[in-house]
DNA sequence: CATGAATGAGAGTTCATTCAT
DNA sequence: CATGAATGAACTCTCATTCAT
């Protein structure tokens, strides 16, 4: 979850003149990972509650770093919201991996996957904002969700219980969809219902060809 | 600066009813009504491409007025924006009346209304958006479509073509859900595909409950 | 009070159609001065509630001329605003002439002079503020004032009821603070008591000069 | 752009209070201290200039910062007027204590208070208007200025110089009134020919009742 | 000549980003 | 290298004045 970063080569700036020798190692390397994550969190706890409209400063606040700080680690905001969001996306597919791993049921992997998305993005405003607009905040996202998606709809193919014709494209752009539907509607019991519509009409109990 | 002026969707304001002579009485609100409806289409227009967040001079450039006269005509951004959604969304509605009124089919009814939303509604970001967020741009507009998404469900559940227990709510939360999906993908034919499986999730093919 | 304005040499416009050749003589003239007299009076009526900064718009409606209208009789809201103040002034200046005219008693004269510029200017927020802040509307008007005070310190000062060495333009910005002092007091009771303390300054029973 | 700072009027916020080495702690707001106060300068300049409705930029660009400089110090316009007003108000009502408290007769103290209140707020709009219209810029102003008006009233009463039966809001009222006296007339000399004449009206020289 | 719709230069205010300390 | 004050363009909205009808 962290970055690479290059090695603590730094010496000690010179601003730290009076304490002594016992900070000479490594001072400013440590703070500066520590400024980061925070900044980091901070802004995915903010993007989440707010959406990606907040003010940076609030984001600033939060992490209790100035805003220069804030500029030095990102240089926009737009970068911030798009390292914030990769990451809560990396984290949700990491867990959707380890879930569908530990699930032997090709369907029930399938549903469980859309179960969790949607669990998931729903307490996240910006997060979910991306998923429905653009299928995620990066290209290297949606190819990644793409590639998990292709492989739970294998597994699910191959036992022959999903509707043959079903797409990788299809399941991607049908949990977007069912991502949006959990703002409209307010509580889990009803976006439940929809979720089970929509893989209801998944299932192979539907032998019709798709469109096209 | 003048651009040509979109066609009149606007219903004039109660004045020209009538063919005959009796429209010589007020001859001075022509042009503004020109404007108006052009800031309205500029409006609709701007709104459907960037969204709600627009710069209003934006809309004001394209419709060829000044500031000043788009503030005579409506009060504030706010109001602008409720009315052209409203009208956009009205006027789909009332399309979808039609349609609906013409198809026997009860099925047909409800899936040709699926199939309107979302051809009509997928290029207005604006739109789209209020119908994301809150189900519509007003709530008497949300109340409007529940009314007629209800007549649907009701003549497909007494022609026992319809999933049981599905509720008016589902189908209006369905369709908002897919609206947003037709962004997400691109072309015709994908969202056509995710339409296709979630009406087969509601069809009477599938008799067990829905959660809760 | 009228300005000079063409004959009328106009011709029916070609919107009165209808009626017959009864309005030919000179239908637009008394139009124009009506519409003049109401400009005026709704300038003085709104200037007076709402002071000199109000929408030039609400003047328009209240007289219920058009815009265009207002600007053919007065080039700008400065002009209006001027004329509705001088004509006020005028009228209240020689209400009091008549006033003091009528009244035998020098120091009554002054005195009543006094109250009643008070009591006049109180209700008109726009007229008292160009009264506070300049003297008058005009450099015209506040010479009248200054001409007809004249008069009034004049017959005081050979009964020998005044203060010896007040001057005219003494007399003159003292009656302009007092009725600054109208408004920040609310009631009449209040200010009558600071005008008897002004007024008990000025009279004969001081005799000490003024300074300079 | 940036043009000499006008004196530090302002009080600095409480943190530099002890000489020694101390105020090492906080070298930041330094400067941030200086545009504070050149803001407060200016706008007080301005608006004792062109009164409370100038431009904010105008206060901006006479202080020598961009506008959100200014907004980041004061929320709103109002606020920043405000605040300078009271400044000033302050400022001059603990001037007036001094002085009053340095003269040892009531009388003196009373007419010393008027003049000083004459000058000082001669050339100030935006201040004057305030005295003008409310009585000063806060209730709490205004409230602080009638204590001490109080005071002075209650020694000129004891030692039996003023004229019985006028109360704090006379004098108050009075000298209000006055102020807004010298804005018409234009030199000093002829203010002070009036405010010797409202004087004289409130000395014990005079018993008679006043109304009411 | 009346009408009132159109104009557009500002008004107050916000916020992503930079820069002196 | 952190800080947070400074920046200024951009935003929504107003209103004295003009101009097409």
């Amino acid at each position: 979850m962290s970055e690479p970063r290059a090695a603590e080569t730094t010496a000690a700036p010179s601003t730290a003149t009076t304490v002594g020798a016992s900070t000479a190692t490594r001072p400013r390397r440590a703070d500066a990972e520590r400024n980061r994550a925070a900044i980091i969190a901070a802004a995915t706890a903010v993007f989440a509650e707010h959406g990606a409209d907040v003010d940076v400063r609030e984001i600033a606040r939060r992490s209790g770093v100035g805003m220069g700080t804030l500029y030095r680690h990102f240089p926009s905001k737009e970068d911030l919201l798009r390292l914030s969001l990769e990451q809560e996306f990396t984290a949700w597919l990491t867990q959707a991996h380890e879930r569908a791993a530990a699930t032997p049921d090709p369907w029930q992997a399938l549903s469980g996957f859309f179960e969790q998305a949607l669990t998931t993005q729903a307490h996240n405003r910006a997060l979910m904002d991306s998923y429905i607009q653009t299928g995620g905040p990066t290209e290297s996202c949606v190819h990644k969700c793409r590639v998990f998606i292709d492989q739970l709809r294998e597994r699910c193919e191959q036992a022959g219980v999903i509707r043959p014709g079903v797409s990788t494209e299809d399941l991607l752009a049908l949990s977007g969809s069912l991502c949006n539907t959990v703002q409209i509607v307010g509580d889990e019991h009803r976006w439940r219902r929809l979720m089970t519509i929509s893989l209801d009409g998944l299932s192979s109990r539907h032998l019709e060809p798709l469109p096209s």
